[in-house]
DNA sequence: ATATAAATATACCGTTCGGTATTTTTCATT
DNA sequence: AATGAAAAATACCGAACGGTATATTTATAT
């Protein structure tokens, strides 16, 4: 069982995260957190040592909800090639689901905090890449299963997806339009099966 | 001949559009400004109402510049097909382009002002919608030349390409490796043509 | 040269910022 | 119920915030 502490500073996460994530981390006052935690300051600097501390945290369960929602979503299937294609099926509805999180961390926290805090951006750079790896990882797979052609590049296969999809949250988000996401979701799917698939 | 007071603004929204453009809103104080500009405050705000007058005239400022630079980029050639051909290409090198503008003003500013500053925001919507509609303009003026196929949708053609160039500039910034710029760019060309062009 | 207006600098306003030292409350163990 | 430790509340710090009133300098027109 968790302490009482352990239990406040998950809280404090959980609050936190989507003012960081709407807000940015300048933007987002310690006096926010407060008020959307209900608790005072001396009880949050009791459990985090500063506010960078309580953002990075913030970002980390964020993500973790995300990348646990979409492992998740493909496991409803154990082909490495239709796994791909969960992939613009669950961002299909990303703009909805990302509300709750205060929008998309990567976007939102890529942008805010490059040039402006190095550990928060390394932490965005860590999670692309390690998505990429995870979808690079699929396509190989794919290949081993005969699913997919063996010639497709699955490095620039991932980054193009990624790249893709990205713009689509951007484009949704900024202009208050789920319809960028849907779009390339259907295009998302058409490449996978124009670029990797063996018979089309 | 500009007055002084008007030279004082429009140096004064020179110095300031990359600080806003890099650090967000919230994050450039007007000590920021100061040190910029080499004035006080008395003098700024002699100049601008407010804090928001000048991030907005910073923004507009930023967007002009970047458009009126693609704008003659595109002069080098009256096909409309090659115009849009010239976007993608413009794009490539927009990495290190944008760097003097503290990033891309549309992804910066639409992430920053978003669920912030309303009146930004909408800037940045505006930007966006008048782009597409010009990249619509293009295509229906190739399709009257015979350019391009006459069932191409325009208005999706333009959401997906300016989408894709917009994933782009995210990822390449946020990752500090301007190969996604370059391998948009090269996918955007092959959309032009596979999506577009009458003889492929 | 002088008067006038425009432009800039200085000094300061009240408020909010992130952070901390101290007191009070809560809770588990006996 | 008493006790001791953990957790949270209170009260406060100096610094920085956006903004302003006023003084001073600079430029322009007569």
């Amino acid at each position: 069982m968790l302490s009482k502490a352990q239990r406040t500073s998950q809280m404090i996460i959980e609050k936190a995260a989507p003012l960081f994530n709407q807000k940015g981390y300048a933007a987002t006052s310690m006096a926010d957190i407060t008020k959307a935690t209900g608790l005072t300051k001396g009880a949050i600097y009791g459990n985090f040592e500063n506010k960078e501390a309580i953002a990075l945290a913030a970002f980390d369960k964020s993500v973790n909800k995300l990348l646990t929602r979409i492992a998740e979503y493909q496991q409803q299937t154990d082909s490495p090639l239709e796994r791909l294609l969960l992939i613009p099926e669950f961002y299909r509805n990303y703009y909805d689901y990302s509300q709750h999180l205060g929008g998309c961390p990567i976007l939102n926290i890529g942008v805010d905090a490059n040039h402006q805090n190095p550990a928060l951006l390394s932490r965005v750079q860590q999670v692309v890449h390690k998505t990429q790896a995870n979808i690079v990882k699929l396509v190989e797979w794919a290949k081993a299963r005969k699913e997919v052609r063996p010639e497709a590049n699955s490095e620039r296969f991932a980054r193009e997806l990624y790249t893709r999809i990205q713009g689509a949250v951007f484009m949704s988000h900024t202009m208050n339009n789920h319809q960028y996401l849907v779009e390339a979701a259907d295009q998302v799917e058409e490449l996978i099966y124009r670029q990797l698939k063996i018979k089309y």
